[in-house]
DNA sequence: ATCGCTTTTCGTACGCTGTACTAAAAGAGA
DNA sequence: TCTCTTTTAGTACAGCGTACGAAAAGCGAT
């Protein structure tokens, strides 16, 4: 063994920002947003923690960052479409991103300046409702009430303790048992005939309340 | 000057687990979560940062037990009123907690294991909708979308870099001017005839989605 | 090649964090 | 006053973000 291993980069590719904050989403995805510290970024792209500093100015840009890179992998909705199926689209493709990296709910609340990703996915959702003939009230409104359901579902999803399509049953049980005592009647009702039976996903709840909204917007509108 | 001064207590009450989560609650609400630290708990409270370690087994429980605090301000609903009303009530006993704690939503993401306060909003908000007459499925759906809503809705609030009533606009005005570039027109317009107009308070976009939400609930329960 | 200048990388060090371990102090009952 | 339990602290350690300055690498001109 004349060499101690190198981490993971295959010849270590240039440094860029782009490239730190694309590895930055890596290792939240993989070991959680809290593993994401400076040093463990650097150890996984083959470098020392300062070097990162050359293409970021702190850790709070490197969230900024990656909150932004979530986003920018979301499909924008085209105000050509119809807006009810765009709108539909959008909810599934932010959620799914939020999915994908569900630190990104997390950060949302601390990170107050949106970056540009950010912006031209809130710019292309108004422009569709505009076009659909919202009014700009209406619009602002329809804006805050998708956006509260999609995050909202997405922070539930998060916080949930188990991965959506493998059993749920398997890590409800226990705490299922904890409201064995009788306490909480409607919690154990809802677990043994909803939650537990076989096949649940609670990411199914999504379309229902989605298209819930979807069909009072359509009603506010004509 | 014969003593140094004592940071805040009056006469140094006896500790308890109790004493230290509402100081922790108080000191999150002054300074933000970031804020809280053992060491700056323990000084604000007149001891020392490891007193504090025998009410408490780490920072972990300190952080779910503030989060199930906000959820024991909030006043339960009751199955025997009218349902609609009960839901309307929780929804913004809910969203006024989360808005006097707004760290309290980012943290939600992180904490999975809910406390008693927590558990019995559950159930009180399960059993008045089981009363209402909804069905098992029914309720689960509702309370998702609910629940999703009224966070959701409470993440954008704690992410907005205005504080409520105070005037949207000096805050927004500077990063408008980012936008008059014409990158953005359907924010600006937003911006200027909406969100920028004398008296604006985005906290009045709740009750227009959450009346859209109890309207859908009440139609799909018929 | 060699110089000089810019761009990029990194070593060291500081103050902060949570907390393990241990000891001291305070309280309570005999 | 002695003893035992409960409560409070001191010290220390590893890990964090990052300020500062030096080293290294890249590169055009001589």
């Amino acid at each position: 063994m004349p060499d101690t291993a190198q981490p993971l980069p295959r010849r270590r590719l240039p440094l860029s920002r782009e490239r730190v904050l694309g590895c930055a989403v890596d290792l939240a995805d993989e070991s959680g947003i809290a593993a994401l510290t400076i040093r463990s970024l650097a150890q996984s792209m083959g470098t020392k923690p300062m070097s990162l500093y050359y293409y970021v100015a702190n850790k709070d840009e490197i969230l900024d960052g990656i909150v932004d890179m979530v986003f920018s992998e979301i499909e924008l909705p085209s105000p050509a479409g119809d807006w009810r199926e765009e709108m539909y689209r959008r909810a599934h493709g932010v959620r799914s991103a939020l999915k994908r990296h569900p630190w990104a709910v997390g950060l949302l609340e601390s990170r107050s300046s949106p970056g540009e990703a950010n912006l031209r996915h809130h710019e292309a959702t108004l422009g569709t409702l505009r076009a659909a003939g919202f009014s700009v009230q209406m619009t602002a409104h329809a804006y805050a009430l998708l956006d509260s359901y999609i995050y909202g579902f997405a922070l539930q999803e998060a916080a949930l303790p188990f991965d959506g399509r493998d059993t749920a049953s398997e890590i409800t049980a226990p705490i299922v048992e904890r409201f064995s005592t009788g306490q909480y009647p409607h919690m154990m009702e809802i677990a043994t005939e909803h939650v537990l039976k076989p096949g649940y996903d609670f990411g199914d709840e999504f379309d229902f309340g989605l298209n819930l909204v979807l069909d009072g917007l359509s009603r506010s509108m004509r």
